[in-house]
DNA sequence: ATAAATTTGTGCGTATGTATC
DNA sequence: GGATACATACGCACAAATTTA
């Protein structure tokens, strides 16, 4: 049976969610609840004590008592204005560009970014979702990990998809998940890099490009792609595949290899400025020049690629205005609860100093 | 005036958290504390039902008054654990390093970062610092934002203070706060620049100090005590003395004009790498040469340092070091619960390719 | 196993203190 | 200053759950 101060308790706590009594409105006296309800100053006291504890109400001394701003108090420890955001390197690359881009725009808007990384680890990408899922956020942004892979956190993610969580993928997406993203056409780009060199006058082209994130994949299919449709060429182009397990020692001698080859490749697509650049010091160190022997070109346009010499050709990517694309799409997620448009963006190239005209 | 119901309260509260009464011991029945305290019934339900609501105790109806599980109840809620940081930049120069280290520590232990800049701007500052205060962290880590003047968030550092949130600065520290803090030895640094140009030979050295943060004011400083330990050259040093808020464009028109003077410096010590880079580029555009015409000295190490040409000589910033150390700090301070030690870095010439020697 | 005693929960009436209007 | 309204405090009665005899 409900007892009289939950009677009165749940009965004025109705009339404040159906809005009898709007915020700061002044509720009647304790006396007037006394004789309404018929019930003893104990009874009221304890009734509207425990509403008061609940933030439904507030009393001043000698004032009276006054509805609390019960919608945003009550909400205060839900809504915490964060976004998570689960990338794989914090400050590796071009990550803390698209970073910044995000809390740009989002931190004008009063949220806050939660951050954690994987390290392209999955086992650490689990760890980091459920950190996420435990933290009352407001919405999501990922980085996949190893999005070429299959992926083992799948249950997770196919959990957030059922809850109302605002989610989004940057970077690349994992393709059986129906999450918006925010990402390069990397197959664009893959062609555009290998056509650009076809142009330079290069046929035989050696590509390296990392295959368990969706981004190596999709430029290496460009990179195939273009030369599909030179078909008397594509006996001269060439591919080496790796993995972020993989260690790097053996990949760059399976290169030194080919880089010492009579008929070595006269340029090298690499899968990003960062293996460029290690591409670049491993020619080097085999007395060769580059772009007067081999030509090499990466993708995202990464900081340090203007500073290197000679300076490094490759494709652009947006990495700030990325980052503020996702921050926008989140707060239409969470503000309008709608499901935008993924956006993707067309390549472009950045031509310096990397690629030699041959004829 | 303390109200009987609030000694009650109290005395239970201190015996409680004293450990005279442990979990899940028995408390005095209502009846004993009423002859105890010489109050009536009302006062100590009122007493313990407060107690009840902090998660101090439990009662059973019939049984007793029971002391609660406080030390994990109370923190369940609360220990999100997550540790803000607040930095002036996110993406920027040596920051995603400073913050990989953090992160790198804390994650091992289940922590992550709500992280929140300030663009070197107070009143983002005072934004962020309001935004974690009401984040429930485990503990916050800041670097604080233009060090050197009068910082009008002062009130908030003192709420932090007199808070039991674990809070503590990296790379400078505001000098009227007692927060433990972590940061170079910046006076040591900027005497050890001055006195390593000194012994190349460089006698006439300019200065360009940004003063709105301790460490431009502390290197500085540094600066002027090498040169009065060598008093004979004192006339022949030079300080341009900026700060963060001021057109940067002024700035190198003033430089331009130093430069281009007969007598001008044969060496600069620049307040960091990132303006180092950008003297470097001053010089270059005035047809001069580095470091054959001037020699040129920054601070911090900065990653680019190593790849400009001609490569920079700097003093070593420990970065993701610092990270780490201030990550362990913290988690020393959160679960030690004690304050613990500053850390202060001695400074490390990095000597490479922008100072010539002169004889 | 049951009854009695104990202990907390609910509820009323009253008195006094103190802040607000 | 006076009236009003919430805050503190005491005493009492009975109900409900638990413990103990």
């Amino acid at each position: 049976m409900e007892n009289k101060y939950e009677l009165v308790e749940r009965e004025l706590k109705e009339k404040i969610l159906a809005g009898v009594y709007a915020i700061n409105d002044k509720l009647p006296t304790e006396s007037e609840l006394m004789a309404t309800y018929n019930v003893s100053r104990y009874t009221v006291r304890r009734a509207v004590g425990d509403l008061e504890n609940e933030h439904y109400v507030y009393r001043i001394q000698g004032g009276g008592i006054f509805v609390d701003d019960w919608q945003n108090v009550r909400q205060t420890p839900l809504k915490s204005k964060v976004i998570g955001v689960i990338t794989t390197h914090i400050a590796d690359y071009i990550f803390p560009n698209i970073i910044t881009g995000i809390d740009r725009y989002i931190s004008s808007e009063g949220y806050s970014i939660l951050i954690s990384n994987t390290q392209n680890n999955p086992e650490k990408e689990r760890k980091s979702i459920q950190k996420m899922m435990e933290s009352n956020l407001d919405g999501l942004i990922v980085e996949p990990t190893q999005s070429a892979l299959d992926n083992p956190n799948k249950d997770l993610y196919q959990q957030l998809q059922s809850s109302d969580l605002p989610t989004l993928f940057i970077n690349a997406h994992y393709p059986d998940l129906s999450f918006p993203y925010v990402e390069m056409n990397d197959f664009e780009g893959g062609k555009l890099v290998t056509e650009a060199l076809f142009n330079a006058g290069h046929h035989q082209i050696l590509g390296i490009f990392k295959i368990d994130d969706s981004q190596g994949v999709h430029r290496m299919n460009g990179f195939v792609k273009a030369y599909q449709e030179r078909n008397e060429l594509a006996l001269m182009s060439e591919i080496v595949m790796y993995q972020s397990t993989d260690n790097m020692h053996a990949i760059f001698s399976k290169l030194e290899q080919i880089l010492l080859r009579q008929d070595r490749p006269s340029a090298i697509i690499c899968y990003n400025d960062q293996l460029a650049i290690q591409v670049i010091d491993l020619i080097r160190s085999l007395s060769l020049k580059v772009p007067e022997d081999i030509s090499v070109m990466g993708f995202d346009n990464y900081q340090l690629s203007q500073y290197i010499s000679p300076k490094l050709s490759t494709v652009e990517h947006p990495k700030e205005k990325m980052g503020r694309d996702a921050g926008k799409l989140m707060l239409k997620m969470i503000e309008k609860k709608e499901t935008p448009a993924s956006i993707i963006y067309s390549p472009e190239l950045v031509m310096r100093d990397s690629v030699k005209e041959i004829k």
